[in-house]
DNA sequence: CTGAAAGCGCTTACAG
DNA sequence: CTGAAAGCGCTTACAG
């Protein structure tokens, strides 16, 4: 016997020479789907090899059956933006669903990378051949689909909010118009009559400048529905996620006003900061100031007051990324379900 | 020309082609490490071969390249615990440092699978060969370290709360005494001569019951310490993460109390609905009531007021393990401050 | 019904 | 210095 360097693992011909069995007839019994039999195998030959895979522990390899096939069970998720609870809600969602089709659903993460480590994350990416790869588009550019799929792979899905315009790719587009519409409804219902819409001051949620706009629409639309529309006053104020620029937003924007101000804020964590600013100026909320969150994370629960959020229903989105790889990869025609945009909706608690 | 099904990614024969070389001269310029150059391979060529490289966007087809070599640049990174901005942290910075050093880090989530589906999962991930695993051992048995070696992988890496007693892998310690210790210290010299531990009251947190003893004893250790001892009493209280029941806690144990409460917090969530719970009852906080949060997350700074907590320094954790990997790999001694535990910190804010 | 053979895209000892 | 050949672990047309 010469020293072999990496024999760990067995293979199909060990599991061929244990039971006796071709090569051949070993893959043909191990590749049969549930119910349906190779009818070119032998009930005995197939128990034959099942006693040999059970004995062995044997474990086909992945990549070499990958290799052969061409056919990757590989759908690479590329998570840009800071991962909140959120993200981490559409990922499970997706991975569990992926993973029920059969797909091995692997994910990577680029935030922060400098603009040359997430390419060079990208060509290894991309150099494993994954079957698809699943991220936002906003750090993964045209000249990135165009690399992956010179590199064979099959699906580029992005989720977003909006249809993003390359060719060869679809978009789950996740709408924000509809939570403003949402929020800015509820607020008006509860006698706040002047809003104000919060957004992040710095530049670091990439993109999310049109689903500001979108917001700002939704608000928009709900208080033009309102009868007295005319006395109704909308403000935009960007702010920082920190104490003090709560405090400072609070002092400002909020102190000694006349009428009662509904804020909707960017996210949970943005509302927590500013509930947490107005407890400390000793301002009533709900009674003088109402706030509504956006994504309905669990520490929503447990602010004082609770409260009030969005729930942008990532998880189904999640799920719903998996059943449109599943769709396209099957050739199936898209049902229309898929590609229609989420139902977001509003969870009352106390700060409304 | 007969048909050809998956043909969309240029090979090492098409760059050698256009080169006019042989695949062998190809392969050895692409794997040349920097600086050094492969001897038997002229300038002229080298040219050539990186001229046909970059016309074709030649990316060379890494699962070919593992199933020759037998050494795949993956390391899977298994996460089970619900993901708090705290695994991110830790996730991230692995996957940072682990990139630098050449590999290929996926991450996989087995949060919310049945045993069922998580021992497919874990079969898929075996299956595709990688060279280690990262995880913790809550939900990895010695039975899977069994299975995943029987496959060939060659390293386990859990990182936990204590050193995992299973052969052939190694354990990176997160340290839970020195945080009750460091919490209780601080309430002391706040004069607060109540103590109290919360901890999840449900079974969720799987393996939580050691890392809670240690917490409890490092609490112990510091009050030991103290001048007074004596008078100093300390409660343990388990809570459910819920609004409801962070106000019963709050009535039962923390309203009407002689002498001051300083509460330790299982982690910034718990100690969220503590404050909330707190402020619903019109109890001031830090005056009657301390509290001290685990975790150290963003939102500690936004609540109100601003929560003192424990920074675990997870993100250095996940920097040791990708170097603690790498030095196993490359079948160096393991450098002693990679094994040698981590430095909890506390960072005072305002609610004690 | 079964087995020998080719080939997926690579790397690397080996012969020229 | 370079190229032909073997082989990693699989799958699958093809010949018996």
């Amino acid at each position: 016997m010469s020293e072999k360097k990496r024999r760990s693992s067995v293979t199909i011909s060990d599991v061929a020479q244990r039971a006796g069995v071709s090569r051949t007839a070993v893959s043909f019994v191990l590749n049969e789907r549930d119910g349906e039999r190779n009818k070119y195998v032998s009930e005995e030959t197939r128990a034959k090899v099942w006693k040999a895979v059970e004995e062995l522990h044997y474990q086909p390899h992945l990549l070499a059956r990958t290799l052969r096939t061409g056919q990757s069970p590989e759908v690479a998720g590329i998570l840009d933006v800071m991962i909140t609870p959120l993200g981490v809600e559409l990922t499970g969602a997706f991975q569990n669903a992926a993973l029920r089709y059969g797909y091995i659903p692997t994910t990577y993460y680029c935030q922060g990378l400098t603009d040359e480590q997430r390419q060079e994350l990208y060509q290894r990416i991309f150099a494993r051949r994954p079957l698809a790869i699943v991220t936002t588009p906003f750090h993964f550019s045209e000249a990135d689909v165009e690399q992956a799929r010179a590199n064979g792979i099959e699906y580029i899905i992005f989720y977003s909010f909006y249809p993003v315009p390359i060719a060869h790719t679809c978009t789950l587009v996740l709408p924000m118009r509809e939570p403003g519409y949402l929020a800015a409804r509820h607020l008006l219902e509860r006698d706040y009559r002047h809003l104000v819409l919060v957004r992040p001051e710095d530049q670091a949620h990439i993109g999310q400048d049109y689903p500001f706009q979108q917001r700002l629409e939704g608000m928009r639309e709900a208080i033009a529905e309102h009868p007295e529309a005319e006395q109704i006053t909308l403000d935009i104020v960007p702010l920082q996620l920190s104490a003090q620029a709560a405090l400072a937003f609070v002092e400002k924007q909020l102190v000694g006003r006349a009428s009662r101000v509904g804020v909707y804020a960017f996210n949970d964590e943005y509302a927590l900061f500013l509930l947490g600013a107005l407890a400390q100026r000793g301002i009533r909320v709900p009674q003088e100031v109402g706030v509504v969150g956006t994504d309905d994370l669990s520490f929503a629960e447990g602010t004082w007051p609770p409260l009030t959020s969005i729930n942008l229903d990532e998880a189904n989105m999640g799920k719903q990324i998996a059943e449109l790889l599943h769709a396209l990869h099957q050739g199936e025609a898209i049902p229309e379900k898929l590609t229609s945009p989420l139902k977001p909706h509003l969870i009352q608690r106390h700060s409304t």
